[in-house]
DNA sequence: CTAACTGCAAAAACTTTGCACTTTT
DNA sequence: AAAAGTGCAAAGTTTTTGCAGTTAG
């Protein structure tokens, strides 16, 4: 993971440089997503907010993921139940969920190139995006 | 894709053998996920079966589906907006997801075996599900 | 000062649930 | 006849939206 306070600072330039505004909700938001170990869902980071900004509100929340993810600047982990949040490793890569303790690991893993580029000769589909997710347990549930 | 018919008898089979009913409802969610080319959603399910059982419910479609499901006899592709079955190939396996007319398409491509043991062995997390979505463009779209 | 953002509450969309009725076996 | 399944409507979740009020720059 890179340094929280880095990854802070880049983002608050990131937003700056698009002369989004710095909100003190919005800063928050960016310190705790850049700090988490773990990978916050909405509601997560809308509980630890409201602790310290009584009047944070869901919208505000959803409204300001949505932003740095079309700034690219955070990964969306679609599961089941509700997504979460990579604001570290903002590209695609592995995520391992226990299926215990819920807890979401990153992978370090790639894909094969050569498999991608076969399975995209061989389908004709390009692929963009991938997304991976293993379900298994993680070492303290094990 | 396993001949439809085939696979109808299996998943048919799978049922009495465990003493589920079968029910009209029952029998025909099973036949449109035995022939269906693509993975449809429960909402399509439900669509398509209400023509025919005018008084259908999202509930049968929900636990029938929880049913396939707990009887790995269909595999869920959770979605960000809904969940798409697989009755075909009830085994995990890569998916092709089109960005632009959200088709579903089967992915031939096997995790290279030695990377995801090294994956285990490096994070000490046991992997019992992947789950690998391709998004992009399918050829038609492309 | 003005455009952008926040917050509230209501709406949306998918899925689940409780319970009475119906049907398979 | 009994156990299992269906159907309806209501409730539960997560996420989105409209709009009036507030605030960063």
């Amino acid at each position: 993971m890179p340094d929280p306070e880095v990854r802070f600072d880049e983002l608050i330039a990131a937003l700056k440089e698009r002369s989004f505004r710095l909100t003190p909700q919005r800063v928050e938001l960016v310190r705790l997503i850049s700090a988490s170990e773990g990978h916050p869902s909405a509601a997560q980071l809308f509980a630890k907010i409201k602790t310290q900004f009584p009047t944070m509100s869901h919208a505000t929340v959803y409204k300001t993921l949505a932003l740095l993810k079309e700034m690219k600047q955070v990964l969306e982990i679609d599961l089941r139940d509700d997504s979460h949040y990579d604001g570290n490793r903002p590209y695609p890569h592995p995520h391992m969920i226990c299926l215990q303790c819920s807890k979401i690991l990153d992978g370090d893993m790639d894909l094969d190139p050569s498999s991608i580029k076969k399975l995209e000769r061989t389908s004709g589909f390009q692929i963009i995006r991938p997304q991976i997710t293993f379900y298994g347990l993680c070492p303290d549930c094990r």
